[in-house]
DNA sequence: CTGTTAGCGCGTTCAT
DNA sequence: ATGAACGCGCTAACAG
């Protein structure tokens, strides 16, 4: 197989009039080199179209300029989100992104191990995981420095919020309008509870005992069929609660569907409160809790650029701010325990 | 600056008892090598955690086992989708996805440029990026194979919808159930219109006028906010349509809230129309035109693979099909052209 | 400030 | 079926 025709550096070399290694270090915006010949070697290299080789140039370096995020899913706004954020990071530090979807972390531990990482990427950022405590051992036998966006690990470099306080906020939030039944909805699949989701319901829970309030958790399947399936419960119980608390958007937004299938007034017959701030929240009027999916990914690679500059292991954490983002689900609560209070 | 410390293929050499180049030709999978060896190579290598190092390789080869994905934006549900596809197929194929967020296409000249493309990735795919008739000549001077996704460039690989035709049947769909003053909403910004969302206005102009319907249609800005305002300014007409089609789900969702918040019933009193099926179609039981976007993605990274493989340049039209998804938004008409029918 | 030289890790001849 | 030697394009250390 012939080796590809693109431009080399020599070719570059020999149009400016120089050497070799003038040529990379022009290229490379090494110091010690007189700016008319720097400049000239950027033509040169414009004319031709040429861009160094990654390949070769790590060859030496043994630095590759990429990073590869590992997420369990691409479709949900969550990750095209956190992507963006990266993304936009590392387009300023100069540096590639490979983004390689996991899919069910039950197969994670192979799937990671099958990927050409070691040595073709200078870290991983792990998105939403959802390891076990000593899961994220799992990312060692890589040798690559791995950074944690919206989970957090200890001892080792992380973005998250602090789901706990976020989720206690939110639901102070519906005791202070005046609610004493509210509802948590959580889901669960097939791999069990998601940490941030566990870490929510702590939260909820927390408050509601804070306030000398009963409990009330649903658990159904993710997504906002779960959502539609707890408010269905929920509705058919005999005492009704007067707001509901969902995991996510996602779950909100198919406890909102039913509700408003049923003709029932929201928040006039029951609030509803999300979690996340997703595009659909702002369209649905959904009161939630807002976190910074955006400064999230950007941190992330922040961290990892940090740890390859420095080439050693990072275990900073860092944690991002949640803020209430009211809207018109939720309220103070119907006067009677009937559901259309008439 | 010290060598990483990864074990290289010299190493699994010495593990395996055998030479390097057998390692070479045992972890490629190519011919020659006896079976038992071949499996000690393996183990080798697997109990070093040993990858092989792109960099090197492809030095050697040619090729980087990457392919480029360009997208103008990562937070919309089509893209995410489209890369999830996409990966599913390089995953299949052992390459690896390596995504640039462009951004604002203006300035897509100066940083596709800028992109270390050539002679870094075997080929690139542009999703949805609008280019002009000449515009796709623009990648010409990356000097790498280019598939374009979600729009149909002439003379070039491309994996496309019909989007004219989708959209006629879409509004064939409306006039067939009854509906004689049927709306087109169409966003427009800075950038001026999508070929997507050109395409289909011809499409509903193109349908309107073979029943012999007057066609009209608002434009305002991208997103469910122009969605809401072209819907303001429908039911603000001294004649409303009795039908709304709006150039994708997002614009349409921005058309419901209207309606939902002037407590005007979906369809009793108008029927709405989306494009895309997207996540939040299902939710909202929006009627809508379905892209397969996922296959999109499919079928773009395996025209990229088999461009790289044959390693000449294709020129390969692949056109999908679309599917007319009918839910609770769209019904025969309000009999009087009284908005509430009283 | 610039040029020369020696590998980086691997795939591919060509021997054996 | 296996091994030895060469070079892919580039950077780094050194010499000038």
């Amino acid at each position: 197989m012939a080796v590809s025709d693109h431009p080399r550096m020599s070719d570059v070399a020999e149009r400016a009039g120089v050497s070799l290694s003038t040529v990379s270090r022009a290229l490379r915006g090494a110091t010690g080199v007189a700016p008319s010949v720097r400049e000239n070697v950027e033509r040169a290299a414009a004319e031709l179209g040429y861009v160094v080789s990654r390949g070769a140039s790590g060859l030496v370096t043994g630095r590759t300029g990429r990073i590869a995020v590992l997420v369990p899913f691409l479709q949900p706004w969550f990750f095209g989100v956190a992507l963006a954020g990266m993304s936009t990071e590392m387009r300023s530090s100069g540096r590639d992104m490979l983004v390689y979807q996991v899919g069910d972390v039950t197969e994670l531990n192979a799937y990671i191990r099958s990927l050409p990482l070691r040595s073709n990427v200078d870290a991983v950022i792990a998105v939403a995981l959802d390891l076990e405590e000593g899961e994220a051992a799992r990312f060692d036998e890589i040798g690559v420095p791995v950074v944690f966006c919206s989970q957090r690990v200890k001892d080792r470099a992380s973005v998250f919020i602090d789901n706990t306080e976020a989720a206690a906020d939110a639901a102070r939030h519906l005791l202070n309008l005046g609610h004493a039944r509210i509802a948590y909805i959580q889901s669960s699949d097939e791999t069990g509870f998601s940490w941030a989701s566990h870490d929510r319901l702590r939260g909820y829970e927390a408050a509601m005992a804070e306030a000398g309030a009963a409990p009330l958790v649903v658990t159904e399947r993710p997504g906002h069929e779960g959502g539609a399936l707890g408010m269905g419960r929920l509705l058919s119980m005999a005492d009704p609660p007067t707001a509901v608390f969902a995991e996510s958007d996602d779950v909100a937004m198919g406890a909102l569907q039913v509700v408003r299938r049923s003709r029932l007034e929201v928040p006039d017959v029951v609030s509803v409160m999300g979690f996340d701030d997703s595009d659909m929240a702002a369209l649905a009027d959904l009161t939630t809790v807002a976190q910074p999916v955006f400064d999230m990914g950007v941190q992330a690679a922040r961290l990892a650029a940090e740890t390859i500059d420095a080439s050693e292991p990072c275990s900073e954490h860092v944690r991002l701010d949640t803020r209430l983002v009211v809207r018109r689900s939720t309220a103070v609560p119907r006067p009677t325990r009937s559901l259309t209070g008439r």
